[in-house]
DNA sequence: GTTTCATTT
């Protein structure tokens, strides 16, 4: 029964789907145009085809269990850590303004005061020493050349240097476990480069997760070994090439060298690849992993370094077939960790009185506290209450300085957390995740830390991808609490109960690739030639479906046959860096002579962040001056080719942002992605043709890109998506909101629609 | 009915 039960709603399903798809033949004039000059029919052949396809697919991994694998997706918490946040956010833009509640305030008083008396109680128990890591090189003051030779020798990793080159010419995989603060990063390749592995002018090449990371540390290298940065030792970022014939050492980011691997799949012209950073597992690293384990099995005169952070080195290990593990130790200060007694019914209030207690019971100038919210919204309302309420303690405590920092914030006001902090004051930042890897605050001594972060997350069956609130893995916990006190012994104040660290939170957090959109990484593992993305050898592999999902989208996009094999289309989309769904349409963009503006708009899209600066307090004024750029119902794509070309005119001024509140940095960001796009279309063989008048020109190219994410309006003025029966709605900010279109492309988690019509 | 942690090619 049960079993009928589930079968008739699958036909069900595929019966509207069918019928919708009917109803889009029926609704468009140009069918040719919605799907990508294919029309319906074929693709609705190919679409039996594809899925007899995954049946096949299906029936070869042969477990159902594969099949079956639990999907990384988040759970909704039993406590609802959203709900919770949504509503104590609420309560405190209600409360300090009311005048009406001024009994209620005083009560509040009373009891603030009296938590203040009695701080020392509060975290006296249940201490855990742990020890603390020392610098990373991001933000490290060069001395004087004389002085290198000497810090070099101080560095740990010096004690070690002539047992690991031994390792390493004894091993062709070596997994490097050092904690930051041993010199891993710096030294490492120039050891090899002394030992003689640069002969013969081949690279020793280091990959790092982040961009000013590959940077700095060659700067910091070049500068070590006294030579002229780009020579010798260079850097290879997007937008910037700093190496020349010369370059031996040679620092980049990890999706730099997957790239790489696209043109140059044996990696030849390295004698040493390093992977630096493993534990943070990012998906290019992942790739990386399964690419470089590969070729390590036939180019034998290859080096391999996989150096991490102490938790995984096992499991790295065992990936790269038993590679012995060697391990230095860092630099550290020791720190303190305290937990709560009881569970926190309310983590931004607890946040907030604890470092309201930190400030109060300790000295001012011993040392600057550091919290970590989950996003804007939260920082800045712990920002106001903040405020608030040390304005009312008044002269009774010692000035508290608030610097909010998180990744959208203006770069203008983010270099406000490295101002020193005034005499007798204390500076407290409040911080999203951004402060755990990806930068260092000097003068950290207390870490606040409620125990929750905002993870991406992606839901296969929907291909939906969400941003959740959720707690944090017990490597995320002490990462953090190892923030505190670079510059001498910290404290962390742990805002959940021993118990929750130990039984609730997961040990690392889930890697990015089993929660990701996985359509960019397939076309990726496609072009060198792997035959089949399911047979990939990842370290940790994401679910079946999410990568069934993928080959099913390039398929729709024609980037893939139906053998699954890499099409013309799918060798023209990958030269791009961006979303196969971007790629798609600036290579249709060639068939409807509209590329100059189409590239234009795929560079604003990609843009990560938004476009629009919304800041508080002048929401409305921002409303206003977006609204400029939305003629009518056209759609938010071209109300974003018009915010380019509009600021092209104004002669890419800053000032021209500031009045149309407009991201400077997002803007020079979207220019600098153009520029790469435009030198690409050669090698994709696009001609670049401006058509800045033809809207319907630039709106099929748009479509025959986007048409797998397209949506109906129905009778309830709601939109259901196509492709999956999802209720969605347009989101108030965009220009469509008003007009609802009967047909619609959408983008997730954005504000972007627009309608083919 | 009013958003979005962090990265990267």
């Amino acid at each position: 029964m049960e079993k009928l039960r589930k079968v008739s709603r699958q036909e069900y399903l595929k019966k509207r789907e069918k019928k919708m798809l009917d109803e889009i033949r029926d609704h468009i004039d140009d069918e040719k145009y919605l799907f990508g000059g294919v029309n319906l029919t074929q693709t609705e052949y190919r679409e039996i085809r594809y899925k007899k396809q995954i049946y096949n697919l299906l029936k070869n991994t042969t477990d159902d269990e594969a099949y079956d694998r639990e999907y990384r997706i988040p759970e909704s918490h039993d406590d609802h850590p959203e709900k919770r946040f949504a509503a104590a956010l609420q309560r405190y833009r209600d409360d300090p303004i009311d005048e009406s509640r001024k009994t209620r305030l005083s009560e509040q008083e009373t009891w603030e005061e009296h938590q203040i008396r009695k701080v020392t109680m509060k975290f006296g128990s249940k201490n855990r020493k742990r020890k603390q890591d020392d610098h990373d090189f991001v933000f490290v003051k060069m001395p004087d050349r004389a002085a290198f030779r000497n810090e070099r020798e101080t560095l740990p990793i010096y004690s070690y240097r002539d047992d690991l080159l031994r390792a390493i010419n004894d091993h062709r995989v070596l997994i490097i476990v050092g904690e930051t603060g041993s010199g891993k990063t710096t030294q490492i390749p120039q050891y090899l480069h002394e030992a003689g592995y640069t002969a013969g002018g081949k690279m020793i090449g280091c990959t790092q997760p982040r961009r000013v990371a590959a940077m700095s540390v060659a700067a910091r290298v070049s500068k070590e070994m006294g030579v002229k940065l780009g020579r010798e030792v260079g850097y290879s970022i997007r937008f910037e090439d700093r190496t020349s014939e010369k370059t031996v050492l040679k620092y980049m980011t990890d999706g730099m060298l997957l790239r790489e691997f696209l043109r140059e799949s044996d990696l030849a012209s390295y004698s040493v690849v390093m992977v630096d950073e493993a534990h943070e597992r990012t998906v290019s690293t992942d790739i990386l992993f399964g690419l470089v384990k590969d070729i390590a099995r036939f180019r034998t005169d290859l080096k391999l370094i996989i150096s991490s952070a102490t938790l995984d080195a096992e499991k790295f290990s065992d990936y790269f077939d038993s590679a012995p593990i060697f391990r230095i130790p860092g630099r550290r200060y020791p720190y303190e960790i305290h937990y709560t007694k009881a569970p926190e019914a309310d983590p931004l209030d607890a946040a907030i009185v604890t470092v309201l207690q930190i400030h109060v019971s300790q000295p001012p100038g011993d040392g600057d506290i550091l919290v970590f919210l989950t996003g804007q919204d939260e920082i800045e309302t712990a920002e106001e209450i903040l405020k608030y309420r040390t304005r009312r303690l008044g002269s009774k405590i010692a000035e508290l300085v608030i610097c909010p920092i998180y990744a959208n914030l203006p770069t203008e006001l983010q270099a406000k957390i490295f101002e020193p902090t005034p005499q007798g004051a204390r500076k407290v930042v409040l911080a999203t995740n951004i402060a755990e890897t990806s930068l260092t605050i000097d003068g950290i001594k207390y870490v606040v830390d409620p125990g929750f972060s905002k993870m991406k997350s992606y839901n296969p069956r929907t291909g939906m991808e969400s941003l959740l609130v959720r707690p944090i893995s017990k490597a995320s916990a002490d990462q953090r609490a190892g923030r505190s006190g670079r510059t001498g012994p910290g404290k962390c104040f742990r805002l959940y109960t021993v118990h929750h660290f130990c039984n609730d939170l997961d040990d690392n957090t889930v890697p990015e690739i089993q929660r990701t959109n996985l359509a960019n990484v397939v076309l990726i593992l496609k072009s060198p030639g792997i035959k089949d993305p399911h047979k990939f050898d990842f370290m940790d592999p994401p679910p079946t479906e999410a990568l069934l999902k993928a080959s099913e989208l390039l398929y729709a996009l024609s980037a893939l046959n139906e053998h699954g094999e890499l099409t013309k289309v799918g060798r023209r989309m990958s030269e791009f860096p961006l979303d196969p769904m971007l790629s798609k349409m600036i290579v249709a963009s060639d068939k409807y002579k509209c590329s100059h503006e189409i590239i234009s708009i795929a560079a604003m899209l990609s843009v990560g962040n938004s476009i629009f600066y919304r800041p508080k307090g002048k929401q409305v004024h921002a409303d206003n001056a977006r609204l400029n750029f939305h003629v009518r119902d056209v759609g938010d794509h071209i109300a974003l080719l018009k915010v380019y070309s509009s600021w092209k005119e104004a002669d890419f001024s800053s000032q021209w942002c500031y009045e149309n509140y407009i991201q400077v940095r997002s803007m020079k960001k979207a220019r600098d992605i153009r520029d790469q796009l435009e030198g690409l279309l050669k090698r994709a063989e696009i001609e670049l043709i401006s058509n800045p008048n033809d809207l319907d020109a630039i709106k099929k190219a748009i479509v025959s890109g986007y048409f797998p994410h397209s949506a109906r309006l129905q009778k309830n003025g709601l939109y259901r998506t196509v492709k999956h029966p999802q209720r969605v709605y347009i989101h108030p900010t965009s220009g469509l909101a008003q007009g609802l279109p009967r047909w619609v492309i959408y983008r997730l988690r954005s504000t972007c629609g627009k309608s083919p019509n």
